[in-house]
DNA sequence: AATAATCATCGTAAATTTGCGATAAACGAT
DNA sequence: ATCGTTTATCGCAAATTTACGATGATTATT
């Protein structure tokens, strides 16, 4: 990693898309989203009898999640609700439905 | 990292949804993505004028794109053609879809 | 046989990610 | 004021990711 991260090499769209799909590079996350987006809100608590992981690792993948901007935590002592961010959560989908715009289903290649 | 890579903790779709954010989970491939969805197929050299990277980095990010069943190679010495794998990206499509088909555009949750 | 072109692999270094237990912080209830 | 509940943060270790230059492998061309 020689790079700096100052540098701007790709667009913001791009990076932006990579940040997303970052924080879906985890399958505790992907059950963290499943289970936010269908539930509405929750509790850390409720993941913990959802996920096999401790408490400190799942409030870190919850704090992953909050930077990437997907979900937002209300405090509501001394639980913490999350659900999901509806902007980001629109941006995303529109991110993910433009590189997967394209459909390869009835096109031979190579 | 204390878990071992054997255990099964989460379903098989959880895991490959995984797999594919992962995939997409840096600008570089990102943009090789869309260039191969957008030019069908395409070189190595010819992203190297793309991306500012060294060629055997880009070769390295190309093999995650294959490792993770995006894409496919066909040796046409000295080049290698790169496509969309179209088995895999349909199914990347469907993950992404399932993960996001939840619309939070209108709904004030908290 | 030697050269040029193209791409993969190796070796290495720095940064990041993932995980845990222990501890801290916040606050309601006793 | 102390205790219990819930969540975040710290400190650490192991694994993975990202990047580069150098080298190797393959094959067409000369």
């Amino acid at each position: 990693m020689k790079r700096s991260a100052k540098e701007l090499d790709y667009s913001i769209e791009t990076e932006e898309t990579a940040v997303f799909a970052k924080a879906l590079a985890h399958p505790a996350r992907i059950v963290i989203l499943k289970h936010l987006s269908s539930q509405e809100c929750c509790y850390t608590g409720d993941l913990m009898l959802e996920l096999p992981l401790a408490q400190s690792t799942i409030s870190q993948h919850l704090n992953e999640l909050k930077k990437a901007g997907l979900i937002q935590g209300e405090v509501l002592p001394p639980k913490v609700r999350y659900c999901i961010n509806a902007v980001n959560w629109a941006k995303a989908q529109k991110y993910f439905n433009e590189v997967f715009s394209e459909d390869f289903a009835k096109i031979s290649c190579c």
